[in-house]
RNA sequence: GGCUCGGUGGCAGAGUGGUGAUGCAGCGGAUUGCAAAUCCGUCAACGCCGGUUCGAUUCCGACCCGAGCCUCCA
């Protein structure tokens, strides 16, 4: 089945062919290392984990790379106020966003490059903008020429006449045309800094996706994805170095998700409305948060809100309550998905929600399904979850979940066990009692031929 | 000012030129010692005004409202 992709260029869906048959080369914006996550920073991350997921289903190479920026001014100030060297910043916030996203569920990518790790390429494509002229120095400067690009502007819908009439922002006198922008800059005495035929410095903010996108993953890259606030500048100058320095078309796919709103506003750390992915995990498992961040189409603005949360915690866990009434069953794996809707749907452009309504269904019919077909229901399930990384648990493990400092399961089942005694005696008081104890502390509890089973609520 | 996106039932959220997903919530029923879970049934929407059409929520135009980018930002 083609894979259809929203390519912010062309602004409209396409169908997906990699540059290489068989091989798909992707790159993601990762975080800048100076604090912590938010969520809505985990937004490309799980979506971009789908479709790194889903593209494996059908090519045999697929190479995700995630890049780590660790040269910042952010992360300068951040060192500065902590007092702490720059190293132990970035380190800190690199390995939270790990645990972070990995609770998130989320695979590791293929590559991780780090900015700092990569000042070498990141020199050497300066020099040749230099060369060809589409780069000059300036007051210490490097900048890059936007004039010099005929067609710059192309991925935000631009042109250089209205970012004139539109500019907002007091320019820089050693720029030429007020879209310039940084490629080198240089270092003060206390900022970090690397040598380069201009002089101790570091580099702009944009040249590091351009310089590692060329050096880890070649000329040219299948998709490229980040939030939709990257499109300009960041993207627009992306392309333009790259394009100008090493000629080819950079990206053929350019991928944008929406952002995550609270309130109807962006969340954003500038706003400082933000949840960080850390304080919600203390709230919400962290297959909740993934649910509730693919409950709506990855460009589609996602409004945050405890219900959202709420719905999706409930949403899996009757999800889990299905499977868990088949867990003794062995799930028998589709042949070939190619039938599956939920399949499609991921397909056309990463429809997410359109995947978990026919996973609703699925579990509809496996209630109501025979013995004889659960088995082959529930692996087209699990089929459908694995390649949303969801339901990833044990059902009766994610149903009991932890004490969190009340009732131990081991106390839960004993009060069952008691209560199963006194229905067996016909003392419906003393059985209505405990439960009415279980459910004070939280506990559901579930009757059936077979036993009582029971949940955390 | 320039450039983008959006406005779907109580909430979340797909989709479509004609039989109006899905989940949660509500209502009625089955089931249950009572519940829970499940099943069956049910209520209910397409911002506003025009146009095209046999027919528009879906296409076109105007309008209203909201969000974003143009400055660090996923």
């Amino acid at each position: 089945m083609d894979i259809n992709l929203y390519n912010t260029l062309a602004r409209k869906k396409e169908r997906f062919k990699p540059r290489v048959p068989g091989e798909v080369t992707m790159y993601v914006c990762g975080p800048t290392v100076y604090n912590l996550a938010h969520i809505g920073n985990a937004r490309p991350v799980v979506v971009f984990d789908v479709l790194f997921r889903l593209l494996q289903t059908q090519y045999q190479t697929v190479r995700y790379a995630r890049n780590i920026t660790d040269i910042d001014d952010k992360i300068i100030t951040a060192a500065r106020e902590r007092n702490e060297p720059i190293e132990a910043v970035t380190g800190e916030f690199t390995q939270k966003f790990r645990e972070d996203v990995g609770a998130l569920g989320t695979l590791q990518p293929t590559l991780e490059p780090h900015a700092t790790h990569n000042l070498g390429p990141m020199i050497a494509m300066v020099e040749v903008l230099l060369a060809k002229g589409h780069a000059y120095e300036a007051d210490g400067h490097v900048l890059f020429s936007v004039t010099s690009m005929p067609n710059y502007g192309e991925l935000s819908g631009r042109n250089l006449d209205d970012m004139l009439a539109g500019a907002r922002v007091e320019v820089a006198d050693y720029k030429r045309h007020s879209g310039d922008f940084v490629l080198w800059k240089p270092a003060g005495e206390e900022e970090p800094g690397w040598d380069s035929p201009w002089g101790r410095g570091r580099p702009g903010w944009h040249l590091e996706c351009s310089a590692m996108i060329h050096e880890h993953l070649g000329l040219e890259i299948d998709i490229h994805g980040g939030g939709r606030d990257l499109i300009f500048p960041h993207h627009e100058n992306e392309i333009a170095q790259s394009c100008c320095a090493y000629g080819g078309s950079y990206v053929r796919y350019w991928m944008h998700n929406a952002y995550i709103d609270i309130d109807g506003e962006k969340m954003s750390k500038s706003l400082g409305n933000f949840k960080t992915i850390r304080e919600l995990l203390g709230l919400y498992r962290g297959e909740v948060l993934r649910f509730a961040l693919l409950s709506a189409h990855y460009r589609s603005s996602l409004n945050f809100s405890k219900e959202l949360l709420d719905q999706s915690e409930n949403a899996i866990n009757g999800l889990y309550n299905a499977l868990r009434k088949v867990e003794a069953v062995q799930a028998v794996a589709p042949e070939s998905v190619e039938q599956e809707s939920w399949y499609a749907a991921l397909c056309d452009d990463l429809n997410t929600p359109l995947a978990i309504s026919a996973l609703h269904q699925l579990v509809s019919e496996l209630n109501k399904a025979d013995d004889s077909d659960k088995a082959s229901l529930k692996g087209r399930i699990m089929a459908c979850a694995d390649l949303m990384g969801i339901l990833q648990s044990a059902p009766s493990d994610w149903l009991r979940g932890d004490d969190g400092g009340g009732l131990s399961a081991e106390a839960i089942d004993a009060l069952v066990a008691a209560r199963v005694e006194a229905k067996a005696a016909r003392n419906y008081g003393r059985a209505d009692e405990i439960r009415a104890e279980l459910t004070e502390a939280g506990v559901v509890l579930e009757d059936s031929p077979s036993g009582t089973t029971w949940r955390r609520g």
